[in-house]
RNA sequence: GGUGGGUUCGUAUAACGGCUAGUACUCAAGAUUUUCAUUCUUGCAAUAGGAGUUCGAUUCUCCUACCCACUACCA
């Protein structure tokens, strides 16, 4: 019995997106599952391609979710580029390894599986222009290998002298006609494919000198002793032609098994979730803040404020379940529950509601302490100064309320700064006054800044009325005569309506209809406060 | 076009060939609350269509439809 071991084998092109976050989570939780090894090889075949800091990214964006390699990269977040004890296949970089490719090229090309070819691109382009005015797709294997200018084709003077004297000429694979491969894929079981309509496909280029996918792919997985290929589904097509390179190396005994995940598709409409999707859909694509080389930024889940823990949990029920009605998932838990058997075959569309809470979940399973902290770093931000006990306290009285840490901000600024201008008010003092729009619509009074010109008409019509009341006065009265726990007694002994008096003080104190309990305000922010705010209002709306 | 894969409430999914097709998110209603949120209760909502096998089909087979992927000297 082999040792488990899995591979994460991503290409630098650009930032991984939460589909390539989840395909390595699943290699991770299979390798950990079993005892066995997660290795990061990052397949930079494609030198046009190459995109600066993406390897990088690909590396932190695991470590955040606390996707730990065993081999591939060390402990300082770095592609080992030199063979040692912990990482004896390195270079993991496949770049760095093109002096391996050629010789297994060669190798097919003598066992009779491989040839040169030495077509240009123009005589690519031109064969599938001919092939589609026929109505026909040019397909580059055993019905038309004989036209084109391969080693196939000519004698061997011939085809050393091409070798030698061009720098353009590939290796592809001579894909059998009319052969059934037989393969079994650990989700979607037993697959049969028909070679004839299968092409040659290029394994090695000479003017890179390096392999394409295929080759280098199968090389690697062979030589790092890969046990199962964990992939999209993107490369079922792919297999048949992976099984019979395995086949023509004869390597066969040693083949991994294959499982090929189920695609994320994208919310609204069809088609996969791509890199492109981004931010246009409202919701991140990828685990961490990306920005391009225009300078266009994508958000990340870790920039948006939600917990790694939430983004894995979200991230590991799409397209798995553990067969039971838990949704709530620890690393370890996964660990220990993840089973390709339960991975579903169809694809799973993304739902942003559901990640949202999945987050809220979390944050209410993180401790007070921690949450504490991370509100002290965004009310650092907003240069907003208190004590770290008084933010202790508002984060016990709000992390019912809150999917995110940021929430808590919007629900508790109250708490911290006085507001300057007040929000449906109609609510507050009830059929008296003119109905505003929308009363539970959620508002934060601070994100207007004072503004005369913007809110003066409506104030001038109903605030007079308001201020005028008696809600106003009674809540004064209350203010000044009792206690946060007995403010409400108070008012109730006074005969007085206990919701109008209430909500026209919470509308001084917060500057909106509805949120925190007035007692619980009361509490935090004083009496002193309390009247302050009172005060400022009559100064405002008076 | 060709090849392969897929299809259960809006979404994610559950259901040895066998209870009234279950659960979660969303949404709606009610209870609770000074308000909002939370919490609790209730509700709306699905086996793509058609044949076949079977006592019985979401499940097995075939056909149709639709969706997706692949069809590069990209991965």
């Amino acid at each position: 019995m082999r040792k488990t071991r899995v591979r994460f084998a991503p290409s630098p092109t650009g930032p991984l997106h939460m589909g390539g976050v989840r395909t390595a989570l699943y290699n991770y939780l299979y390798a950990k599952q079993r005892g066995g090894d997660f290795i990061i090889r990052i397949e930079d075949t494609d030198s046009h391609r190459f995109v600066p800091g993406a390897e990088e990214y690909i590396i932190e964006s695991l470590k955040w979710c606390g996707i730990i390699p065993d081999e591939g990269v060390d402990g300082n977040g770095k592609v080992v580029e030199q063979p040692n004890e912990k990482h004896p296949h390195a270079p993991y970089r496949q770049s760095q390894r093109r002096s391996i490719y050629r010789q297994y090229a060669e190798q097919l090309v003598a066992s009779g599986n491989a040839y040169y070819a030495f077509d240009s691109e123009e005589d690519l382009e031109l064969a599938r222009s001919k092939a589609e005015n026929a109505g026909q797709t040019f397909i580059y294997n055993h019905s038309t290998r004989g036209g084109m200018c391969n080693s196939l084709n000519m004698d061997s003077g011939t085809l050393q002298r091409m070798l030698e004297a061009r720098t353009d000429w590939t290796i592809r694979f001579k894909m059998p006609e009319n052969v059934t491969v037989a393969m079994d894929d650990l989700i979607r079981g037993h697959i049969e494919v028909n070679t004839s309509t299968l092409d040659d496909k290029v394994l090695w280029k000479r003017a890179d000198e390096l392999p394409t996918y295929h080759l280098a792919n199968i090389v690697d997985d062979h030589l790092m002793e890969i046990t199962e290929v964990i992939r999209g589904e993107e490369w079922l097509p792919s297999l048949p032609l992976h099984y019979l390179l395995y086949k023509a190396f004869g390597w066969e005994d040693t083949m991994p098994r294959f499982a090929h995940l189920p695609l994320l598709l994208k919310p609204v409409g069809n088609g996969k979730l791509s890199k492109r999707d981004g931010d246009k859909l409202g919701f991140p694509v990828f685990p961490l803040q990306w920005t391009n080389a225009q300078g266009e930024t994508s958000r990340g889940y870790r920039e948006d404020g939600y917990f790694p823990e939430a983004f894995v949990n979200l991230l590991a029920l799409l397209g798995w379940n553990p067969g039971t009605e838990q949704e709530i998932f620890s690393m370890d838990e996964l660990i220990k529950e993840f089973s390709l058997e339960k991975v579903g075959k169809a694809g799973a569309k993304f739902n942003p509601e559901k990640a949202k809470w999945f987050n809220k979940e979390y944050l209410r399973k993180q401790s007070d302490e921690s949450l504490a902290t991370s509100l002290m770093d965004i009310l650092n931000a907003k240069r907003v100064k208190c004590d770290y006990d008084y933010v202790l306290k508002v984060v016990k009285l709000t992390k019912e309320r809150a999917s995110f840490v940021k929430d808590i901000w919007d629900i508790a600024a109250c708490l911290f700064i006085a507001p300057r201008e007040y929000s449906d008010y109609s609510v507050v003092a009830g059929a008296a006054f003119t109905k505003s729009a929308d009363a539970s619509r959620p508002v934060d009074p601070r994100a207007k800044v004072y503004d005369d010109n913007a809110t003066k008409p409506f104030l001038a019509k109903d605030v007079d009325k308001f201020y005028k009341s008696e809600f106003y006065d009674a809540a004064l009265d209350a203010v000044q005569n009792s206690e946060a726990d007995t403010i409400e007694s108070y008012i109730r002994e006074k005969g007085l309506n206990l919701g109008k008096v209430m909500n026209c003080l919470r509308l001084a104190l917060t500057g909106a209809a509805s949120g925190l309990g007035i007692s619980d305000i009361m509490t935090l922010i004083g009496k002193q406060e309390c009247l302050d705010r009172l005060a400022f209002m009559k100064q405002r709306l008076g």
